[in-house]
DNA sequence: CCGTATCCCGGGAGATACTG
DNA sequence: CAGTATCTCCCGGGATACGG
């Protein structure tokens, strides 16, 4: 049982971790609807091979649908599936723990900086 | 503005990521305190290596906390901090979407089922 | 008992070039 | 435009041995 309630969490990890993913589902569950060239555009720092391997692992995992065009000049269309959008709490959950995070190491820090002071005193 | 949300969700992954972290709170948080010793008879598959470095990840980031008995043979306990407590919604809700995601795969894969039944009569 | 120190390997991820 | 195909480098993490 132990065992079970942290397979879970793992579970949930997997799909979230992968260095591009948080934010690929930021710019979809923004934007809404975006091409692979937006993604790359929003994103400028990942290459299309990363690119294309975090959306596959999405896809695989059906967070994210991918829409083909059969046309030239190819066009492809990436989103959130309905699946995905139950990620929402869980998102907002990570989001707020970071927001939180954040605060406290400001806090932590200004801390020092009381420490620093009265030593240089 | 896009970037610190997404900050915040890669600060807060950060901490949780890594191969043996959410076991290791996951034993902390249902055991209390925990010897080293404990921790690795709890995790039978982790090296002493990989457990202090992640222990000490850990307690860098201000989620767990280590206390040393000077005595000999050495005694160190470890356990979750007042702010390491402050994750316990976090991992809930990390924890309900694997559990909710877990059912979904069950689901697709008895989809899978029928098919192959329909299939095969 | 509670760790470090070393050595080593596989795979994640970048750079670059090519294609339907 | 939306991807593959290669090649390469780096380092997370395992095995093993030693140390206070």
């Amino acid at each position: 049982m132990a065992d079970e309630n942290c397979s879970r969490v793992e579970t949930a990890l997997e799909i979230l971790v992968g260095k591009w993913k948080p934010v690929i589902l930021y710019q979809l569950f923004t934007n809404g609807t975006m091409r692979f060239s937006e993604l790359q555009r929003a994103l400028p720092d990942i290459t299309k091979k990363m690119l294309t391997s975090q959306l596959r692992e999405l896809e695989y995992h059906d967070i994210v649908h991918r829409k083909i065009y059969m046309q030239i000049p190819p066009k492809v269309e990436y989103s959130i599936t309905e699946y995905g959008m139950k990620m929402t709490p869980l998102l907002e959950a990570i989001n707020a723990w970071g927001t939180m995070h954040i605060q406290h190491l400001n806090e932590l820090y200004s801390e020092d900086r009381k420490l620093e002071d009265a030593e240089t005193k």
